[in-house]
DNA sequence: CCTTCCAACCGTGTTTTCACCCTTTTTTAA
DNA sequence: TTAAAAAAGGGTGAAAACACGGTTGGAAGG
């Protein structure tokens, strides 16, 4: 009877969550609100087998946790949970060690199968995860950069990409963050550069598909 | 004892969802998928009395569902359920005829007091609702026009909105919908004044929010 | 019948955004 | 410790976005 966590800020769903696993014969340990709680909660006497792990959540969220578990507990198996299907969050939260990805869309009998799936062989790849890394390999070797679909960007470019999701001129962005509206010009475009984008609405876009600003 | 429908297009939501409603004391009369969904399954002789609905479903929303159960069952109340606390969202909800509007991130309990809630009075107006209320009522005195937001958009100014959306040009996005730039100068301008924005980040981030586009 | 309203269209001018090519300073890594 | 890379600042010009003030033609209502 496989041991279970649930991450997500969602309590509703993650309360109905909890009853809808358990009924499929598991057993949840605790819950929590964000990465940071799970962190807390974390007893490590009492480890978990898998933790479901939203991926938007305040405070940590669920990258910044996969990757922690992934140092500190690899023997931990973290299954994504999301709202999104995007390629870059499914690619980036493999890249953070999950083992597998369900979206919150899918039907119980999937997210059993996913469960089961990492007990027996450890991961769970779904038709939507290969798809979607089938297209990404594509991809790379379209361009020859590999590195495209998870782009680390830096904690300026990020700040700056918060700034864009505004009504805000780039040289009143400029002003709130004290550098030169050059400055400015050359983060954006690194980042047209970095995403393939070559607009303001592109980078809004990009920030929100990725949970960089919140909606 | 209450019987319940739960319409919401996230199924390990409304799943679990369903059994913590359940726990609570109420009968899940039947689940939805979308708006359209939920009308094909509503049976008039056994309908129920409360609908949990979710807003951003594809098909049919929530917005568009919760109207028609005004118009033709309005002994039904309806219980919003969304991701999001954006005001025009909850106003525009309870426009359509809501009697209340938690948050999926709201704790078990405030679910089953506003359900009670709706048993008993009618109506669940919980601090959040209460609050983006007088927030909407004061702008309303500060600019004299009380229909600010809930701007009823054309279905051209609609459908421009969703082209905004992208890295496409005004010219380009012209071309797309068959008439000149100076119309679409036109849609944009008058977005402007109606939303009270002045980029097209502003009816791009707009369009998100009020879940004209989907991310 | 006339007026009012609205959608579509037009012109002009300003501001903002984007592209391209550049230097200096600081940090990182071999 | 020296080479390379990243971060910051810069200039110019073209394209796009925005502001404002118009015109036309058709539908709705007094």
């Amino acid at each position: 009877m496989p041991s279970i966590v649930l991450v997500d800020d969602h309590s509703l769903l993650r309360n109905g969550l909890s009853s809808l696993v358990e009924s499929q014969g598991n057993t949840v340990l605790f819950e929590a609100d964000n990465g940071k709680e799970f962190l807390e909660k974390l007893d490590k006497n009492n480890l978990p087998d898998i933790v479901l792990m939203d991926i938007n959540m305040p405070e940590m969220d669920g990258f910044q946790t996969t990757q922690w578990l992934k140092t500190n507990h690899p023997e931990i198996k973290v299954l994504a949970l999301s709202m999104y299907d995007n390629e870059t969050s499914i690619i980036r939260m493999l890249k953070c060690g999950a083992r597998g990805y369900i979206l919150k869309d899918s039907e119980p009998a999937e997210l059993k199968a996913a469960i089961d799936a990492l007990v027996n062989q450890g991961f769970y790849y779904s038709d939507l995860v290969s798809g979607k890394l089938m297209h990404a390999i594509n991809k790379m070797d379209d361009d020859g950069d590999g590195l495209k679909t998870l782009v680390p960007l830096s904690d300026r470019e990020t700040d700056f990409l918060k700034h864009s999701c505004s009504e805000l001129t780039y040289k009143e962005i400029a002003d709130k963050m004290f550098v030169s509206p050059r400055t400015i010009d050359g983060y954006r475009d690194a980042l047209f550069e970095k995403l393939h984008l070559k607009t303001r609405v592109g980078l809004v876009m990009y920030a929100i598909k990725n949970g960089i600003v919140n909606v």
